[in-house]
DNA sequence: CGCCGTCCACCGTTCACACGT
DNA sequence: TACGTGTGAACGGTGGACGGC
């Protein structure tokens, strides 16, 4: 329709733009002074900064001022810093609504491309499918070595020597393996809930010399409720077995197994509306055949929440992280599956994931929180009371009484 | 407009509250679904595709689709492939034939005449720019006329001629805006609860004529929960305030709106465990521009969840129906940002979504079935009674005591 | 008034070139 | 030096406005 709708925005807000007056003032750009040959994205603008607007937009860029974000914006220095120009261009009333999405080619290309080789566009990929995987070490030229001589964890060996985007992944991973391996040691960061926690998850995550075992313990335990549903999704699709397996080698059996008539009763009760949302979950896995890397990233990205009780500093630092990891795992799975469209699909799949993994946490808390405790209190043997604490402490205390949790600078 | 004490009125965007509901039923552009002021070239044209069809045709362009020659035709993407806008000009029964020679010979021809003098009336034009058409017959050979004159549904314009994967958004879409509209009627589903559902998902909303009207409203009604928070974001990016906006024009402000000072108590209580996980869903649809297709295709799959209620076969159905729009909005996005790497991104980003709506999904069941309401019982006005009882069963039944869902064949 | 045409401001792409690495 | 990325002058295509019949 109209595009018009979409050009009133020239109302240039009190700052010093427009210092031309007279006749020529629709010759100049309100951006940088120079000349302007007309109107682009709704007010006066030069050609460069109606590119520069548009590529800035239309590629979604974030830039960032590196002095004081008052840079003067000039024709012979608007090159000068992006952040401040682009900030001028908004304000001096720009709309970013009238960039368009890219359009095809121009005609004079499409002749050419047709009288060179037939490529076939669109449908390519004539490339075999199988390829030997060679190209890891392409990512090692990192040369930051100012850690020190990082103690190799044997459970997971390749992760280490990879990207340094994926140290947190491994990290996260570590500090959880020792919360679920020393028991002894639980009610030592259970009473934790009542403390501040006021360090941001990068800061912990990538210099764990720097925080107290004790602290990250509670860090990784913080975000533990995000996860465990996945993580015990994971431990099952390997272990083979048809059931809800736990870190400890035991499992809960499904339909279907060999042990079904062996399931414990308590378990099938607190398990009964869980299981159709996690056993699709599960499958999903399997379906995909989610590898340790992706199992590790994805990991990263569902603990990564935003919760109620962050302040707005917090969310923004988990937000990005998450979305640095969002793009990790993008990466990994690029090089695994070289077909991009392909990639983008498997990616899309994993990340469906998220769903039923933050109905089963919220379900869980509402269960445990609810009434279903105290509907079977009369039987309770010892163990359930154990795993109901477990289950309460470990679930409840991300969620609904979580601690506060900021950064510090 | 004053509906009462607590609201605002607000204007939204037409297309998205009243998508040209009746009054315009024939003024959709058949190729595109813009605004179409009559008809042009035999067919109910837009202006943008009747000056691209006379340009191709009066040119005799060749045009070649870079994909699978079936990309999707509509107003914001119109010009990024013109093989394909072409393709459905003439498949939509655009007439070639319409097209005219240029007007205003003379006037080129006075200017060749001065640089030449040499010039054969009939055919001319040999060196100018722009050719004459000649072989229109090559293009005229389809004799696909065998479609009887199409009623056009006056609802969802643009949506209907499109690629058949969009049909089910579409009517999702329109049944929901029914829902919202018919406020009378709503007691008359909301009975519905103890009704059973023995139909799939496919099968009711492509074919919406074979099902009664009420069962359509039940279905409908009961998938809302699973969106009605997205639904609220977009709206509300849409409108330019900063708040929370229903569907009915009104809205609540938050902080940073002009009307903040103007908040209904018991909404700001309700909202204000929310609101900490609504704004950054929603900054995240602002961020990345969410437009209207991504929006309808991304509340589909977002609606289309497992619920515990479901047997082994729907939620079988459920699962690939999810799937098959997860391509369907990935294969849009592909044709919107043709970086298939920044598709992937940003498909990515929209997935990511899903999880705090789930989280938004699930604490606004918790909360309503909680003691939120008994807390407040003193002092609840009537308008509170009413929007407590709305959202309790909206939210409610889809989720906690939702109908049983299943397939017939 | 309806449906042709043209016109031209503005949006887009293109590609030599500057610049930082 | 070669390379990748961003820039902006030049040009192509788009579509709302308007004129003719
Ligand atoms: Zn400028
Ligand atoms: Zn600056
Ligand atoms: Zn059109
Ligand atoms: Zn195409």
């Amino acid at each position: 329709m109209d595009r018009n709708n979409s050009y009133f925005a020239l109302n240039l807000p009190n700052q010093m733009v427009m210092p031309y007056y007279g006749q020529d003032a629709g010759n100049i750009c309100v951006v940088c002074g120079d000349f302007a040959n007309g109107i682009k994205y709704g007010v006066f603008a030069c050609n460069g900064c109606k590119g520069f607007f548009r590529r800035s937009v239309r590629d979604n860029r974030k830039y960032r001022c590196r002095f004081a974000a008052d840079c003067i914006v000039i024709k012979d220095q608007r090159n000068a810093c992006r952040a401040c120009r682009l900030q001028k261009c908004l304000n001096a009333g720009m709309n970013p609504k009238a960039v368009q999405v890219e359009r095809d080619k121009q005609l004079r290309e499409i002749i050419e491309a047709e009288n060179s080789g037939d490529e076939s566009p669109g449908e390519g990929l004539s490339d075999s499918p199988i390829r030997v995987q060679k190209e890891v070490k392409e990512m090692e030229t990192q040369t930051e070595q100012e850690e020190p001589p990082k103690q190799q964890i044997a459970i997971l060996p390749p992760l280490e020597s990879l990207d340094p985007d994926f140290n947190i992944p491994c990290t996260l991973f570590e500090r959880e393996r020792e919360i679920w391996s020393f028991e002894d040691d639980y009610l030592a960061y259970s009473s934790s809930a009542d403390q501040k926690v006021e360090v941001p998850f990068e800061f912990v995550y990538s210099n764990p010399n720097m925080v107290s075992r004790r602290f990250k313990m509670t860090m990784a335990k913080y975000r533990l409720p995000c996860t465990s549903w996945f993580v015990h999704a994971f431990y099952s699709m390997h272990s083979g077995r048809k059931g809800l397996c736990m870190t400890d080698g035991t499992y809960h059996p499904y339909i279907g197994d060999e042990n079904y008539y062996k399931r414990e009763h308590f378990m099938t009760l607190f398990f009964e509306e869980l299981e159709k949302i996690f056993y699709p979950m599960q499958n999903m896995m399997v379906e995909w055949k989610m590898d340790v890397f992706e199992y590790l990233l994805f990991k990263t990205i569902a603990a990564l929440q935003e919760e109620c009780c962050m302040s707005e500093k917090g969310r923004k630092i988990v937000k990005q992280a998450r979305e640095k990891y969002v793009r990790s795992l993008y990466k990994y799975i690029r090089q695994k599956v070289k077909d991009p469209l392909k990639a983008g699909e498997r990616l899309s799949h994993f990340l469906l994931l998220l769903n039923p993994l933050t109905a089963l946490r919220m379900k869980t808390n509402e269960l445990i929180g609810g009434d279903h405790q105290s509907q079977t209190q009369e039987r309770r043997s010892p163990i359930e009371e154990e795993f109901d604490a477990l289950m309460k402490d470990v679930h409840r205390s991300g969620v609904c009484e979580p601690e506060y949790i900021d950064i510090i600078n």
